[in-house]
DNA sequence: CGCCAATTTTGACACTGTCAAAATGGAATG
DNA sequence: CATTCCATTTTGACAGTGTCAAAATTGGCG
């Protein structure tokens, strides 16, 4: 209201300057130094110079704030596969072979990112933030819809939506996890495999 | 030598009757108890009865004990698969999705035992003990065989019978992760899926 | 200025994996 | 039988974790 105010940077927080936005920075860094295995509240807090308790003021404890972390991602990722999917300089067969990459190779480039979005710790038994499902449903929704367009003009088999859908990105999740997780290790073939799956998919018409 | 010995039973170890053994089934006991996620060294030790540090002349470390658990498990899958295969009542079909459905409930039915063969923990960074690849790794290329044959016979398609393995272990893989993760919900789902999937494969045949 | 409430810190607790040193007890040897 | 030996087990300890309770700080507002 004050000539002032319309000058000054919004400062949502009192002491830090934005602790909570300082935290979830914080966090992508240190994962992408430690991993997310090695990812611990006490590291992070003491990497943003706070203690160790001030980031329970801001995530009610670490689920929360693995949640808002990985809700960035999801984000992310429905913004890329939505300009995918809209761009018109492609064949339909050429957008769906590129969902099919473009999904594995985002979880082979940064594993622990695509780990924390799909791994256990912040799905299983109800531990999910609300922010998380708010981000990550609609993306789910817009990639089966995806889905039934290219069943719609032919391009893959038209049985179930849902069901193709589902099993789709099982294949897609599957591959990707075997590979972070260090069962295939077999990194260079990782775009010939995806390649595999995409024929098989397309070839199934019956 | 003597006559006592031929009555007795044998003790691999002194003060425990096998504590090398008895860990392996506490350990078992104990995951179904807490879960995965939840077991711990200590704990364990107090169910066998025995001090926190015993277990640790038995086994280098947590990993090794979790590498010989899963270990058990993998030589049990290796059997029950080649058990299928041999089945001579079953045409190649069923065999097929007996081979795709079995793999499928077994982790949605043993969702620890499963997370802790396919987990990262044990298979990351060349942290596998060598009885456990032992143990995995024949399992794997029996898969490949059997899928290679079902290739030969013209149940599904033939382009590189490798790469197709691998897409089908790994949609196997990806739909069982989903579901117990926590992502997929919907259990009761979860054969309509795995049978969309083989139909899916089944039909592609070009 | 002084109060208030949001924010941060300090202290503490229970839990984890794991190392080092001491204790134990069965087995072999004299 | 007594003694020594060594595999086995225990005790003690340490660093690290998430998280709660209470105290302290700090900025905004009346």
């Amino acid at each position: 209201m004050s000539l002032s105010s319309s000058i000054e940077i919004v400062r949502p927080s009192y002491h830090h300057g934005d602790l909570h936005q300082a935290l979830l920075d914080g966090a992508i860094d240190l994962i992408a130094d430690v991993g997310i295995d090695n990812l611990s509240l006490r590291k992070l807090a003491e990497r943003v110079g706070v203690s160790r308790t001030a980031p329970y003021h801001h995530f009610s404890d670490k689920n929360d704030l693995l949640c808002a972390i990985a809700a960035v991602d999801f984000r992310s990722r429905h913004e890329s596969a939505k300009e995918l999917f809209a761009d018109a300089s492609k064949t339909q067969r050429e957008k769906f072979e590129q969902h099919i990459f473009r999904y594995i190779r985002f979880a082979v480039d940064n594993p622990d990112r695509y780990e924390l979005m799909f791994g256990r710790s912040i799905w299983r038994q109800n531990s999910s933030t609300e922010e998380l499902r708010d981000a990550a449903y609609p993306f789910f929704q817009d990639t089966v819809d995806m889905i039934r367009c290219w069943q719609d003009c032919g391009l893959i088999t038209g049985k179930d939506a849902l069901r193709t859908s589902q099993v789709i990105w099982g294949t897609q999740h599957g591959i990707a996890k075997l590979w972070i997780d260090g069962i295939y290790t077999d990194r260079e073939k990782i775009e010939e495999l995806s390649l595999c799956a995409v024929e098989i998919f397309v070839s199934a018409k019956g």
